[in-house]
DNA sequence: ATTAGACATGTAAACCTTTACATCGTGGCT
DNA sequence: AGCCACGATGTAAAGGTTTACATGTCTAAT
């Protein structure tokens, strides 16, 4: 009916049930006869260790907990895949927990690392204020807590980011190297840290070519796909079009790609794009589309890493990654107009 | 040094560990005066309930678990939040496990459920054995499981799904009701159960036109943008070419697109194109892509409430879902060539 | 022959909750 | 006045491991 536990083991095997347990956890150390004796009524009886009970003993869980705002995004995959690499080579579980960005969900996963499912967290951009009420005090036992990608100035936790600031600027930079003059920026969802990095990122271009900032040339924008649709509509609305367009992730740059080449705007033609992340479809978009590349995996890894040297007790400060601009066929110069 | 512990809690207010325990649980039966005192002791100690002693004792773990092949592949998003809803409003935590289609992933996730950390288990596409290894006996108190997408004709575990021969068949009569006559196939990896499935409707509909089959006009795929730029390949290669593709999903379909797109062959001028799954891309590719629907999100909360169901300790029968076809601007009516 | 030590196994405590059951006091009823 | 019932709280057992320590056996060195 119930679980087997392993005092049904030890029964079986003869045995008590600290042997059965050292045959599970340290073979080598018990006589192989008894071994056998211990793993064959483990077979037998289908005996599982109950993980609830050994949390409870060890004090730990054995997993980490990787929370994304929004799976769908496929910026974080990648990431995912540098982190599992590093968790599963220190014997941890990585789950992970899908915010959907809603409050919450959020709160459900903040619970989950508190009451100790998980012996730290590694928090994937956006990160919601509920992350930051956690107090960092160690002496309640509280698991340990990593952002990939920005914090804020106050800088609480510990971080692994690229600078997304220079990253902008470079972007941007490279459009005005092309003779571009007038550059619009579609702008990430004023919550996101990540949004204001950019746009300075932006501005500070501008102003390092002395031209000038415009207000009309700073578009809003979400991360959607719809996003980039409006910038089209906001684009095509103007009456002097900017020449070229720097977004602030390539999925709304997505969004414009397709809506200009349904309305007969051609890129890079008749403008030029950039985007930001480089996602899995950045290369097979029409055209394959210039931007800015983060070292996914290597964030992942490195966001593992550090979580587990603070786990270990060891002192650890953030770390900062390089950045790629990838030249791609969205960007052309610009051809003076006659 | 380390957590607070309920005893902790108890002595600073001045009760019995199991009246601050209800007063955690069942905050309604405890006098408001104690209540009080023994809410402000937890914020106090900063107490926070310990997950493993709970789970030890409650026997489950209020967690469920979502197996994933492949976190970067976009069809999934919308079916994690149709579970998660389902989940959430039964107060489960749901955790994501991402295999990565590595098999030594999916034994760390099976070994997970086995062990209690959850109280069931949803798997999503691409079932690899070792979920079948899994003895269905709860009479050993082994977590439920439930797939989502198919399952093999032994069919196991219960299974959410579509049906995918009929989808197929649907998708390639389409493009028979549009004149076409060479209709070309890119199906998926061979190892998924979905291939077969996919490329019987395909032949089947070929089979009611009195078209042939023909072996160059099964492509191979795995499902990756790659496989469709190779489909490219293989399509200019023939001598007397395809005038429609049917491909197995949505990414390779893309991976067409652009290949195609870049070489100056116009879909769906010179060749039509439908997709499967319709993933979050599909409406914004060059041209907009025609494609079969899934229903995720419905699929994801059928599923999830099946699980609950069966761990309920009710019986519950596998769910078929309805499937659609979307018409987009990647196909069209074939040009009789004089 | 005696004993130190290595090796294999057993004993029992600790980890932290939840919850059935017991206790205690109070107010309302007869 | 005495009793019941009920509401609020306490007591203690149970849930399944891990692990420090104790025990016992055997080998090898003196």
């Amino acid at each position: 009916m119930s679980r087997p536990t392993i005092d049904d083991v030890a029964r079986l095997a003869g045995v008590s049930i600290a042997t059965v347990s050292r045959c599970l956890h340290m073979p080598d150390i018990v006589a192989a006869k008894t071994r056998e004796r211990v793993l064959s009524a483990v077979r037998q009886t289908g005996y599982n260790l109950n993980a609830a009970a050994q949390s409870l003993r060890q004090r730990r869980s054995n997993t980490v907990l990787v929370v994304v705002p929004d799976i769908g995004n496929t910026f974080f995959s990648e990431i995912l895949g540098g982190i599992e690499q590093e968790a599963s080579a220190a014997g941890l579980t990585m789950l992970i927990g899908d915010t959907g960005r809603s409050k919450t969900r959020e709160d459900a996963y903040v619970r989950y690392l508190l009451n100790g499912r998980a012996d730290g967290a590694l928090l994937l951009a956006d990160p919601q204020a509920a992350w930051f009420e956690i107090p960092t005090r160690n002496d309640l036992g509280i698991p340990p807590i990593v952002v990939i990608s920005e914090v804020g100035p106050d800088s609480g936790p510990v971080a692994v980011s690229i600078d997304n600031e220079a990253a902008a600027h470079a972007a941007v930079n490279h459009l005005i190297g092309q003779g571009h003059r007038r550059i619009a920026h579609i702008a990430g969802p004023p919550s996101n840290i990540l949004t204001a990095q950019r746009l300075h990122g932006y501005r500070r271009a501008l102003n390092e070519a002395d031209l000038p900032l415009q207000a009309e040339l700073e578009f809003p924008g979400d991360f959607g796909l719809l996003s980039g649709r409006a910038a089209f509509d906001n684009f095509k609305a103007q009456t002097e079009r900017p020449t070229a367009l720097f977004f602030a992730n390539d999925e709304m740059a997505m969004g414009f790609l397709s809506t200009a080449y349904a309305a007969g705007v051609r890129v890079p033609r008749d403008v030029s794009v950039v985007g930001f992340d480089d996602i899995h479809f950045a290369q097979s978009c029409i055209p394959a589309l210039t931007t800015i590349r983060q070292p996914r995996a290597a964030m992942g890894a490195s966001a593992m890493r550090l979580l587990l040297s603070i786990i270990a007790g060891e002192a650890a400060a953030s770390v900062r990654l390089p950045y790629e601009l990838v030249l791609r066929d969205s960007t052309a110069a610009l051809i003076p107009t006659a």
